[in-house]
RNA sequence: GCUGAAGUGGUGGAAUUGGUAGACACGUUGGACUUAAAAUCCAAUGUCCAUUAGGACGUACGGGUUCAAGUCCCGUCUUCAGUACCA
C-alpha cells in the first residue's frame, strides 16, 4: 500500500468535519486553553505559502494542547472591512459585500485544506451586522465614559454629569480636551442642553472635535498616525497632508499610562513591547510658563530638564503656535509670515528628510525668565513640533544640542551652567554627570536634586509644576469610506445622539457608487435611505428631513440625518477575541458573562509584528475600557504573544536592453545598458535558467523577444528575495504544493524551514527532505504485506529512541522551536527503521507525537493500528528516563581543551568511581605517550577533564 | 543618531545553564538497482596538509576571562527591523 497523501488528506478532513472533532465547549472540567490567530483580511488574491506559517505553527500547540488534556479553544474568522473590497468596488461597481464574500470562500478552501483544527462553528465576520451590532455598541460605551484620573479608570458619564450639576467642574480630575472653561453647578444648570453636550463631548472617551488630521487626498480619507509610514500612507504610499476636520476621536492618550504599565504583566517579545513603548513616548518633566513683556500672554513649554532652567538664553516656537501672530513685532511681520508661509509650503516628509539645516527667524517679542526676570528673545523655528507638547520650548543651548545648533547659526548667547564641562564644541546633555552651576539656588546640585528644587520654586511663583508628557495621540477614528461600520450616531442640531442597543445594528445602506459625492461627502452621502426617525426607530429616507430641524430652528419631524463616515479597519479587530467566546447567544450579548468568565483571556496570541502600534495597542485599550466599564474581567487581552515572520519570495529578474526587445542573460550585462524585469518564478528553474518559450507565451509584449544566451545556450537571470507579492511574480502558492506533495508535507516544511520568527526566503526545492520522511515513516508501518505493526515487546533501544523523542520534542513545543523538532521526527524514524521497530508499543506513542505536525497521516496510521477514535482524543505520551538512567553515554576525555579519546561509562556512577575509570585510561595514554599522567577531575553532569 | 535582533559549511539551519561545533535537510560527487529514466537505497561532503595513520586551522574581525568560549567580558565592522528634530 502506498502513501497516497491526496487521499488521506481529504479523507480526514472530511472526518473532522462531519464529526465536529475540533468544536470547543464552554462548559468543560478540563483546564482551558485559548489559542489565537491574527484573522486574515480576506483579499481577493487568495493565500500564498507566507499566510499559513503561523497558522500551522498555532495549529501545532493548539492539537498539542488537546493532547495534554486541555479543553482548547482555535478559532479563526476574517477581517472583513477594508479598503481593497471598496477601490475594487469603485473601480468594477462590484459590491464589495459580493466580492468579499467569494474571497472568503477561496480563503476557506485553501484553509481547509492545509487540516487546520480550528472550531469553524465560532467564526466571525467583522463585515457581518450581527458582528457589527456589538462594534457600534462598544462605540456607546466608549461615547458615554469619561476617564476619572483619581481613580484610574473610566466611569459612566452620568456620574460625571451629577458632579457638574451639583458642584461644577472646577474639583475635577478627568482626561479632557486641552483650555476647558471652568464653570461651577449653578452655572452648569443654566447652560442650554447644546452648550452641554459640547462640554460634555470634551469629556467622552469618544469624542467629536475639529482636529488636525492627515489626510489622503488620493484615498480620499483620513489615516490615523499608525497607518503613515515615513510621511506616507501605508497603503499606496500617497502624500499626506495636514488639514483641520471635524472627526470622532478616540481618548486613548487617557490610558496612556495604564498600557504602559500593562507591558510589564504579559509575555510579549522585549523588542515588541519596546516598540509600544516608543509609540507611547512617556517623558517627566515640567511644565514652565514664560510671561510674554508687553503682553498679556504666557507661552507654555514643556522641559524634561528643569535643573536647567538658568541656562535659558531664547524660546522657540513652532512657526504653527498661535501665539507666534500676536507677539511678532511690527518689523519682524514681514521675515515672520514668509517663514512661516515657506514651512507649510514644505512637505511632512521634507521636513523629515532635511533634519540638518538650521532655519528659525526672530519675532522681536521677548519672554521673562521666571527667576532672573531677565528678557527673553522669542524666535520660531521648524525644528519645534506643533504637534508635540505644547508646540514650544524653553531652549538652553549648552545642554541640548539642537538649541546649541541654533544658538550658534543665529549668534545667540550660550551661557554655560554646568561645572567644570567644556561646551566651546557641543553641548553637554550627560544628566549623571551634571554639576549646576551659575544657577543661583540650583548651584552645585547634580540632575535629580536640582529637578527638584526647580520645580519647587516654579511651584511657589505659581509659574510651573511636575508633568509627565506622552507622544501617544488621540486616535482619530473616522474614515470617508464605504466599506466600514457605520456609526450608530445621528444629529439633532448639530450634536450626536446614540441610538439605543435595541435598534442595532445600524446596517450599511445601499449606494450606487461608492465614491464620495461631488460635494465631497463620504460615500455615504450618496444613500438614499440614511435619516434616523426617532418616532419609529429605524432608518428613513434622507428627503424627511426638514431642513429646519438639521439648522436647529424650526419644527422638529423627529427625523434626523445620519453620520456619514465609517469606523475605520481596527474597530472590528479591537474586540474579535471575545466573541469567539460566545457561540449560542450571539444576538443577545457581545459574548456572555458565562463565556467571557470561563475562557478569559488569550492564552497564545500568533500574528505579525506589523501590528505593533496599531491593532495590538487599540485591542489593549478597548479591553481595558470594557473591563473598567464592568463587562469584562481581564485587563489585558493576549497573555502570551508570538510574532511569525514573513516568508519571502525569491524573485527572478531578466535583463532587457534598454528601448530594445531583447532580453540578455546575466553573465553577459557587463556594459550594457539593461533594465530588470521581474520574471514570473515558475519560468525558471532551480539552476537559474530561464524557459524562454514559456517567457514568450508569458505575455504578449514579450512574444517578438530576442534572447542573448550564454556561451552554453542557456539563459540566466538574477535572483533576489523580496517581500511575497504578486506583483512581483514571486509567489508560491499552497494549493500547488498540497496537490503535488500533501498538506502534511507543507506543514512539515513551512516548520523545517527556520525559527518561526524568523524572516526567510521560501525555497521550494527543500520540501523533499520532508516529504521523503513521510513516506518512510509510511514504510515504518505498512509494507507491502500490509501492516507492520504487531504486539511484539520492544527493544530497549527502540524504547529509548521513543523516548528522547517524546523529551525533545516536548521541549521543542513548549519553546515554540517547531523547525528542530521536524529533525527529531525524522532522526527517530530512520533510528527505528535502522532498528526493525514493529512493536505497536512504540510506534503508537510516536504517531500521538507526530500528529499535531502531521495530522492526516498519523489519523490514517492510527486508524490502520486499529484505533476507533480520532488520535485528536489520545493522550500525548509522557517522557519515562528509566530507560536512559540503565543505558550508558559516552564520556568525551578532553586534555588541554582539546578531545583526545572518549571512553563509555555508566550514567549512573559516582564521581570517584568515574575518576578512577579515567585515571585508568590516562595512565595507559601516558605510558604509551612516554610521559607522566596528568591529573582528573570530574564535574558532576558535564565532561571528564584531564589536567595539566 | 537612538532602540532592538542577528552575523556558524555551497544553501536553510542545529548546538540545554560555557562542555565532542556543523545535528537534520537541501545541494553536490560516487556507487547499487534499472535497457533507460523516475523512485528508492548506500557512501562521501567545513578548509588546508598528508598515500595512509594522522595533523593543523576553523562559528564576522581584534583582544580578554576560563581546564574548556559559537555561547561570557571589552573594542571594531557588517546586516536586518523599528523609530526619529520628542524638548
Amino acid at each position: 500500500m502506498q502513501y497516497d497523501f491526496n487521499k488521506i488528506e481529504a479523507k480526514w478532513q472530511k472526518y473532522w468535519a462531519e464529526h465536529q472533532t475540533f468544536k470547543a465547549n464552554n462548559t468543560s472540567k478540563k483546564p482551558k486553553y485559548y489559542v489565537l490567530d491574527m484573522f486574515p483580511y480576506p483579499s481577493g488574491a487568495g493565500l500564498h505559502v507566507g499566510h499559513p506559517l503561523g497558522y500551522i505553527a498555532s495549529d501545532i500547540y493548539a492539537r498539542y494542547k488537546r493532547h495534554k488534556g486541555f479543553n482548547v479553544l482555535h478559532p479563526q474568522g476574517y477581517d472583513s472591512f477594508g479598503l481593497p473590497a471598496e477601490q475594487y468596488a469603485i473601480q468594477t461597481g462590484q459590491h464589495p459585500a459580493v466580492t468579499t464574500e467569494a474571497n472568503i470562500k477561496t480563503y476557506r478552501r485553501q484553509l481547509d485544506q492545509i487540516g487546520f483544527s480550528f472550531d469553524w462553528s465560532r467564526e466571525v465576520r467583522t463585515s457581518n451586522p450581527e458582528y457589527y451590532k456589538w462594534t457600534q455598541w462598544i462605540f456607546i460605551q466608549l461615547y458615554e465614559s469619561y476617564y476619572c484620573n483619581n481613580d484610574n479608570k473610566a466611569k459612566d458619564i452620568n456620574e460625571l454629569i451629577a458632579i457638574f450639576s451639583t458642584e461644577g467642574n472646577t474639583k475635577v480630575n478627568a482626561a479632557c480636551d486641552d483650555g476647558i472653561e471652568n464653570f461651577t453647578a449653578k452655572e452648569w444648570n443654566s447652560f442650554d442642553i447644546v452648550k452641554q453636550q459640547k462640554i460634555l463631548l470634551q469629556y467622552r472617551l469618544t469624542y467629536l472635535a475639529e482636529t488636525e488630521v492627515n489626510w489622503c487626498p488620493a484615498l480620499g480619507t483620513v489615516l490615523a498616525n499608525d497607518e503613515i509610514v515615513n510621511g506616507v500612507s501605508e497603503r499606496g504610499g500617497h502624500s499626506i497632508v495636514r488639514k483641520k476636520m471635524t472627526q470622532w476621536s478616540m481618548r486613548i492618550s487617557a490610558y496612556a499610562e495604564r498600557l504602559l504599565q500593562g507591558l510589564e504583566t504579559i509575555d510579549w517579545t522585549d523588542s515588541l513591547k519596546e516598540t509600544q513603548r516608543n509609540w507611547i513616548g512617556k517623558s517627566v518633566g515640567a511644565s514652565v510658563s514664560f510671561n510674554v513683556n508687553g503682553h498679556n500672554e504666557k507661552i507654555e513649554v514643556f522641559t524634561t530638564r528643569p535643573d536647567t532652567i538658568f541656562g535659558v538664553s531664547f524660546m522657540t516656537l513652532a512657526p504653527e503656535h498661535e501665539l507666534v501672530s500676536i507677539i511678532t513685532t511690527p518689523e519682524q511681520k514681514p521675515s515672520v509670515n514668509a517663514y512661516i508661509e515657506a514651512t507649510a509650503k514644505r512637505s511632512e516628509r521634507d521636513r523629515m528628510a532635511d533634519v540638518k539645516t538650521i532655519s528659525g527667524v526672530f519675532t522681536g517679542a521677548y519672554a521673562e525668565h521666571p527667576f532672573t526676570k531677565k528678557p527673553i528673545p522669542i524666535w520660531i523655528g521648524d525644528y519645534v513640533l506643533a504637534g508635540y507638547g505644547t508646540g514650544a520650548v524653553m531652549s538652553v543651548p549648552c545642554g541640548d544640542q539642537r538649541d546649541y545648533a541654533f544658538a550658534k547659526h543665529f549668534n545667540i548667547a550660550i551661557p554655560n551652567i554646568f561645572e567644570g564641562v567644556d561646551i566651546s564644541e557641543v553641548a553637554f546633555s550627560d544628566k549623571n554627570k551634571t554639576i549646576i552651576a551659575n544657577s543661583d539656588f540650583l548651584n552645585g546640585m547634580n540632575y535629580k536634586k536640582a529637578t527638584k528644587r526647580a520645580i519647587y520654586e516654579l511651584e511657589q511663583l505659581g509659574q510651573g509644576k511636575g508633568k509627565t508628557n506622552y507622544r501617544l495621540r488621540d486616535a482619530v477614528f473616522s474614515r470617508q469610506r464605504y466599506w466600514g461600520e457605520p456609526f450608530p450616531v445621528y444629529y439633532v442640531n448639530g450634536m450626536p445622539q446614540m441610538i439605543d442597543l435595541k435598534h442595532l445594528p445600524i446596517r450599511l445602506p445601499e449606494v450606487e457608487k461608492y465614491l464620495p459625492t461631488e460635494e465631497g461627502e463620504p460615500p455615504l452621502g450618496r444613500a438614499n435611505i440614511w435619516a434616523w426617525d426617532t418616532n419609529t426607530n429605524t432608518v428613513v429616507a434622507n428627503e424627511n428631513i426638514p431642513l429646519g430641524a438639521v439648522e436647529g430652528v424650526s419644527e422638529d419631524t423627529g427625523i434626523y440625518p445620519l453620520e456619514l463616515n465609517t469606523m475605520p479597519g481596527w474597530a472590528g479587530s479591537s474586540w474579535y477575541f471575545f466573541r469567539y467566546m460566545e457561540e449560542a447567544n450571539r444576538d443577545q450579548v457581545f459574548a456572555s458573562e458565562d463565556a467571557l468568565n470561563y475562557w478569559g483571556n488569550v492564552d497564545l496570541y500568533i500574528g505579525g509584528a506589523e501590528h505593533a502600534t496599531g491593532h495590538l495597542l487599540y485591542a489593549r485599550f478597548w479591553v481595558k475600557l470594557l473591563k473598567d466599564r464592568g463587562f469584562v474581567k481581564v485587563d489585558e487581552p493576549f497573555k502570551k504573544l508570538i510574532n511569525q515572520g514573513m516568508i519571502l519570495g525569491t524573485s527572478a529578474f531578466v535583463y532587457r536592453i534598454a528601448e530594445t526587445h531583447q532580453f540578455v542573460s546575466k553573465g553577459l550585462i557587463e556594459g550594457r545598458n539593461v533594465q530588470a524585469i521581474h520574471a514570473d518564478v515558475s519560468l525558471v528553474n532551480a539552476s537559474d535558467e530561464l524557459d524562454i518559450e514559456g517567457f514568450k507565451n508569458w505575455r504578449k509584449e514579450f512574444t517578438n523577444a530576442e534572447f542573448i544566451t550564454e556561451a552554453d545556450g542557456v539563459f540566466k537571470v538574477s535572483r533576489d528575495v523580496e517581500k511575497m507579492s504578486k506583483s512581483k511574480y514571486n509567489v508560491v502558492n499552497p494549493d500547488a504544493i498540497c496537490e503535488h506533495y500533501g498538506a502534511d508535507s507543507l506543514r512539515l516544511y513551512e516548520m523545517f524551514l527556520g525559527p518561526l520568527e524568523q524572516y526567510k526566503p521560501w525555497n521550494t526545492a527543500g520540501i523533499s527532505g520532508v516529504h521523503s520522511f513521510l513516506k518512510k515513516l509510511w514504510k515504518l508501518y505498512i509494507g507491502e504485506n500490509g501492516l507492520n505493526v504487531n504486539e511484539n515487546a520492544p527493544t530497549k533501544e527502540s524504547l529509548k529512541t521513543l523516548h528522547k523523542t517524546i523529551k525533545k520534542v516536548e521541549e521543542d513545543i513548549e519553546n515554540f522551536s517547531f523547525n528542530t523538532s521536524v529533525s527529531t521526527f525524522m532522526i527517530a524514524v530512520n533510528e527505528l527503521t535502522a532498528q526493525k521497530c514493529t512493536s505497536k508499543t512504540i510506534l503508537e506513542p510516536l504517531l500521538v507525537l507526530i500528529s499535531p505536525y502531521a495530522p492526516h497521516i498519523a489519523e490514517e496510521l492510527y486508524h490502520l493500528l486499529g484505533n476507533e477514535k480520532s488520535i485528536s482524543t489520545a493522550a500525548f505520551p509522557i517522557f519515562d528516563a528509566s530507560h536512559l538512567v540503565e543505558s550508558s553515554k559516552n564520556y568525551p576525555i578532553s586534555f588541554n581543551g582539546k578531545t583526545r579519546f572518549t571512553i563509555e561509562l555508566p550514567m549512573d556512577m559516582t564521581k570517584d568511581a568515574i575518576e578512577k575509570e579515567v585515571m585508568a585510561h590516562e595512565k595507559t595514554k601516558a605510558q604509551l605517550d612516554g610521559r607522566a599522567p596528568k591529573k582528573v577531575i570530574v564535574v558532576p553532569g558535564k565532561i571528564v577533564n584531564i589536567v595539566g
